[in-house]
DNA sequence: GTCTATAAACTGATAGAC
DNA sequence: GTCTATCAGTTTATAGAC
């Protein structure tokens, strides 16, 4: 489990996803770098429509994950807030963007079934952020008056918006810039 | 002129880039909306990047033009960076994304000479937002506290982000909210 | 400027052997 | 599960006539 084709095909995918988009990789760049061969793909994911809800799931499953593990530590709100900026941090200091990011913006030459998978990840990320600073208000840990979904919505556009800026000016001093303009209001 | 073959070619293009991505479209879409042969676009368009090229310098003469407009005005600053704002508020009314966003998400697929494109636009309207903030500062409209550069740099992705965001959800307030959050800390 | 004709490469996908 | 072989369709691009 973690190593087989299938996980290997999707480590793949993701990254060039990120790095070219939906539209600009191929079956034959997967497989290159694998090492199988074109047809030995379609065993594993029919369809690349097949091939992009498996990574969307497992991209949603692991963010899942990660704010299960921002939820279980004993901490402020503020720092789980900060925690969550960090996750984007990660993906701007290798360079890369979200992938969700990527997907949203080749939207209309999705498979159908993915992209209800994209705005939901999106969704996701807002109403965990919208009840993390409830949270911190009603434990009078933030006074922000700004609307917690608004602040939310901000923060998630913000770092999308930061990951595709830093990629193109090489630098992702942006994010820090995001993330103390916006967590300021809480 | 701005209805020549050309013109018409560059419009189709823009939509479709903005729809779909650069590398979801073809000179064969292109053909069937302006109503000419594939080879026809290559006499004006040799290759492909010459496309997206022509495309982000007109996109750039806009801008240029939108913000020498804003600066003409006789107003205050706040009222210019809000000006600003309008412009991809008119984007995301239609549903569209920014250009340069869409660009910048395929950034590693462009052809050499279109990439250092992409990010001048950026760099252009972060130093414009930057200019605004310090001229509102230094006449006293402004008393915010955040460096310029790192507002300008925050107003920039979170509207990159923003537009991705309201086009996933299928709703615009997300940019009315990324406009009062960082606006406010001028 | 636009056309027909054509090319060489690539695309996602299937059939069927091993 | 992976392979070979093959498919029909698409892509960007060129040559040369009109």
């Amino acid at each position: 489990m973690g190593n087989d084709t299938a996980d290997q095909l999707l480590d793949s995918a993701e990254r060039l996803v990120i790095e070219r988009g939906f539209n600009a990789f191929s079956y034959r760049d997967l497989a290159a770098e694998v090492g199988i061969r074109t047809a030995s793909i379609h065993y594993h994911f029919p369809a690349k429509g097949d091939l992009g809800a498996a990574l969307m799931r497992r991209y949603t499953d692991r963010l899942d994950a990660a704010l299960a593990r921002l939820e279980g530590r004993t901490t402020s709100e503020a720092a789980r807030l900060t925690g969550f900026v960090d996750l984007y941090r990660a993906t701007g200091d290798r360079g890369a963007i979200c992938l969700c990011g990527s997907l949203a913006s080749d939207l209309a030459t999705l498979p159908d079934a993915l992209r209800p998978a994209v705005s939901a990840y999106l969704e996701r990320s807002i109403t965990w952020i919208e009840s993390a600073v409830r949270r911190g208000r009603a434990a009078g840990e933030f006074h922000g008056v700004f609307d917690a979904r608004a602040l939310a919505e901000s923060l998630v556009a913000g770092l999308q918006g930061a990951l595709l800026v830093a990629r193109a000016q090489s630098s992702t001093e942006v994010l820090d810039h995001v993330e103390a303009i916006v967590l300021r209001q809480l």
